[in-house]
RNA sequence: GGAAGCGUGGCCGAGCGGUUGAAGGCACCGGUCUUGAAAACCGGCGACGGGGCAACCCGUUCGUGAGUUCGAAUCUCACCGCUUCCGCCA
């Protein structure tokens, strides 16, 4: 959640800084609001000052056997309280007002941030190939996985069988078998391993199906309904306060891990929280019909290993750091070449405040494509989630909150299979990969 | 699905219509004592929001939401969650 004091205090300033993040702040609207809900919260309470001085003096009248001056009290106080319900009535509406605005204003970027439009200007970084020559060149036409997948078979078709899935459940769904499927599995044990046995990372098993709660607090609700998958609750206790309460297939682990924290006092001496967890992912993909539709690029349902870290302030930027080398690692011990990107104000998702993606190459598009995105949410989400810890000087203060890929495992399939392919269209299993395959070395 | 009980501050736990934000304890912070530490003793100590330059003042908050009342942690209703017993089940 946006935080309310940088537009109370600083409107000006902080609207021209949302601008590169291509948000509007309409200054006057919000001044005027403002200016409202203060007249109306200084009135109600206090007429709500009134009621209760009264009620007290009532009580102590009557304590002190004193009934003539309680009933002159009463009579006093009758009018009080249907004013005091009329005016909280108007004051929550306009609190709701100015919670939707906030809702619904992204994350401020921090100042190092590059200001652009969209993803043609995030600035590189770094790269990284095996020995550092550079990705793999080939001396045959490289075929892209869904040429792969499709010729490599079992008996039960094809390894990877895109019309299968479009049967089952629609466009962008795939099924895999066999020696592909089998990998897709290594890929997801190998990653949780590493960041469990190296990287400091607590495992976790966590639900795929959540409330509004939990989609508020990371961000997804209210604005980004369309983009996820809903589950109505059974009719009979479905119903709170006249609305239907859905809840929510997770589009990324960090919906769950993140909330782990919500509402509670995180221990000074627990942070910084090292969170992992591999899951499904669903999402709607609303809006990006004919983008990436041939292949396992943009799927409604895939899997990803995601960590996430829950830290103090002042450490958040060295986590992000330090997150965003452990998903390089997975790339590195695969050998799969990679460049890290740093987004620019107008390509950063909605909760970010700086964020690392990495683009893995593949050959047949010969092109990096994102295969990880790691991003510093600051306070933003633990705002929203009332996670915080109590600081060096007593005081209560949000966490930050960092999630990141590491890495979403269909797409690094997808890349294994083209950059480890062979000229007869089998593919070279990478060796760290080998252990979790009983030994295989080719694909074929 | 049936029956019973329970949700109070960082934690435990009392209160069950009126000067109660809530006894007591633990934890935590300061002080005395001590060579130091512990113990003991003294004092402090919830959160969120609003107003004010400030000292400070005010409001909200006892699972959540409605209701009764001048006044609700306390009474009523609904919902959520937890515990125990029975049934069913991977």
């Amino acid at each position: 959640m946006f935080d309310i004091n940088l537009l109370r205090n600083d409107l000006a300033a902080t609207a021209e800084a949302l601008l590169k993040r291509n948000t509007v702040i309409d200054v006057a609207a919000f001044e005027a609001m403002e200016a409202e809900r203060k007249a109306l919260q200084i009135q109600t309470q206090d007429l709500q000052q009134q009621r209760n001085t009264l009620s007290k003096a009532v009580g102590q009248a009557k304590a002190a056997k004193d009934e003539a001056k309680a009933q002159a009290l009463l009579a006093e106080v009758a009018a009080v309280p249907e004013k005091v319900k009329a005016n909280e009535a108007a004051l929550a509406l306009i609190q709701d007002r100015v919670n939707t605005l906030l809702m619904t204003i992204p994350n401020l970027p921090q100042a190092s941030v590059p200001i652009g439009k969209d993803s043609d200007e995030n600035v590189e970084q770094r790269r990284w190939s095996p020995d550092n020559k550079g990705p793999r060149s080939f001396a045959f036409a490289a075929k892209d996985h869904v040429a792969l997948g499709e010729a490599l078979t079992t008996t039960a078709g094809a390894q990877l069988d895109f019309e299968a899935g479009v049967k089952l459940s629609g466009a962008r769904f795939t099924v895999m078998k066999g020696p592909l499927a089998r990998m897709h599995r290594a890929l997801a044990q190998f990653m949780l391993d590493t960041h469990v046995n190296e990287h400091g990372f607590t495992e976790c098993y966590v639900p795929y199906i959540v409330n509004a709660e939990s989609m508020t607090g990371t961000g997804q609700l209210p604005k980004f309904e369309e983009d996820l998958y809903k589950v109505p609750m059974p009719a009979d206790d479905a119903i709170e306060g006249g609305a239907i309460k859905n809840r929510y297939l997770i589009p990324t682990a960090e919906v769950s891990l993140t909330n782990l924290v919500r509402d509670t006092m995180v221990p000074l001496d627990a942070l910084p929280m090292r969170l992992t967890a591999h899951t499904p992912c669903f999402r709607s993909e609303a809006g990006s019909y004919g983008r990436d539709t041939r292949g396992m690029i943009r799927q409604h349902q895939f899997d990803k290993v995601e960590m996430v870290y829950i830290s103090k302030p002042e450490e958040s930027n060295a986590m992000l750091e330090e997150m965003t080398g452990n998903a390089e690692k997975i790339l590195q011990k695969l050998g799969l070449p990679y460049r890290v990107m740093l987004l620019c104000t107008g390509d950063m998702g909605f909760t970010a405040a700086r964020t690392y993606d990495l683009e893995v190459w593949l050959p047949a598009q010969n092109t990096y494509r994102e295969i990880s995105s790691c991003s510093n949410c600051e306070a933003f989400q633990a705002r929203r989630m009332g996670a915080r810890f109590k600081n060096a000087a007593g005081k209560n203060e949000p966490v930050h909150t960092l999630n990141g890929s590491g890495l979403a495992v269909g797409r690094t399939l997808v890349a294994v299979m083209e950059n480890y392919q062979n000229q007869d269209g089998s593919i070279t299993v990478p060796e760290v990969l080998r252990p979790y395959m009983g030994g295989l070395e080719v694909i074929r």
